[in-house]
DNA sequence: TAGTCGACTACACGCACGTATAGGACCGCT
DNA sequence: AGCGGTCCTATACGTGCGTGTAGTCGACTA
């Protein structure tokens, strides 16, 4: 965290992100956003341009803080392959912003997703892990850990904790641990997953 | 695939589910629903009251088609979790179309949600499989694999291949099968993971 | 033939929202 | 003082879209 900036653009971003990230890009409207910056509708207009000028900001400021992080992780020696858990209220927030962005499909949410999974394919490589298809498997990782970003809310509930609370991240980010240092699937599943595969095979 | 439906009231709701989950629900409008199905606009307010409507009559549809496919495949005794991949396109379709509900906040889909976490834990259980947390795991799984169809069109850009297609789907769900029956982390990495808890844990 | 009912269309209303414009307040410069 | 530029507000415009209404057509009933 830098000196904090409290100019009314910056405001404008960040009541921006916050908003599309709690209802989504559509169901906020500039005057939203204007309130919750205290600033008028007509201010974003001159700052940004247009809506689209404003969410293509928010995609490249988020994008970069999140790069910016992650560079900070690798600096300090700590091999993150992006699945590890984090607890920074902020760094949260834009990981669910871009989970959203993708859906909605942004360009830098597009660019965000590949260069997660370069750098997972790259870790795996670099640790020598074997597996048949690096690529394959660190995207599928990739997806499943914007899965939990994304859904994390409904996981709160289905938890019965307060959504965004401190037990319920940390409840889910020990279940997510256990799923990926545990093998899920015993013989015998994993045999009837090997069928239903083979037999859809056949079919096509 | 029971007998096909053509009833005009049956095109719109197969359309708007398509477009929904193609779109998003607040791109989408009810005109180009009508368009799709061939019917006018107003025909859809007549079968279903108001655009609410037809996204709660959606829900509904699609959650229990769901329910009706989950309860065909244990009744021919395959102990299907519901992580094991399928590639029925309609039923693939649907899944898409419950994550994307979650996110725009539905009844239908956070009841959805919960019915996977129960049923999953459920399993867990009766498979006497050993974790610490089985409803925090069972609900981290569902997000996780929620993520896979969310974004699943991301994981086919990721790895160069044409999203919706056979090859695109059967690596992801070999990849994600991979991830499921393989401990992802070492002993080095999940040290790391531990500290990062802990270091998380001291300050709040 | 007349009457009713559901399926369906055409069209107009009203509102919300993104966009555009004009102008005021404040600051630095000469 | 005068001037230009930037930050910011207030307000008006256009339009896309959900909604409401009126009315047509065909099937069924008596």
């Amino acid at each position: 965290m830098t000196t904090e900036d409290f100019t009314a653009r910056a405001r404008i971003r960040d009541a921006a992100i916050k908003l599309f990230t709690e209802r989504g890009m559509e169901k906020t409207s500039i005057l939203d956003i204007a309130e919750a910056a205290g600033v008028s509708g007509g201010l974003i207009r001159h700052h940004f341009g247009s809506k689209d000028g404003l969410r293509e900001a928010c995609d490249t400021y988020v994008f970069d803080e999140l790069l910016k992080f992650k560079e900070e992780v690798l600096a300090k020696g700590v091999a993150n392959p992006g699945f590890l858990p984090t607890f920074d209220a902020r760094q949260l927030l834009f990981r669910r912003y871009m989970g959203r962005a993708m859906l909605d499909g942004s360009a830098a949410a597009e660019a965000q997703f590949t260069e997660i999974v370069d750098g997972t394919e790259r870790y795996f490589r670099e640790q020598g892990m074997d597996m048949p298809d690096p690529r394959g498997v660190a995207a599928a990782l990739a997806a499943m850990t914007g899965g939990l970003m994304i859904l994390q809310d409904h996981i709160a509930r289905a938890l019965g904790e307060e959504p965004g609370t401190h037990e319920a991240m940390l409840r889910m980010s020990m279940a997510a641990g256990h799923l990926f240092m545990n093998p899920l699937a015993n013989a015998e599943v994993l045999e009837k997953a090997r069928e239903a595969l083979a037999a859809y095979e056949r079919k096509e």
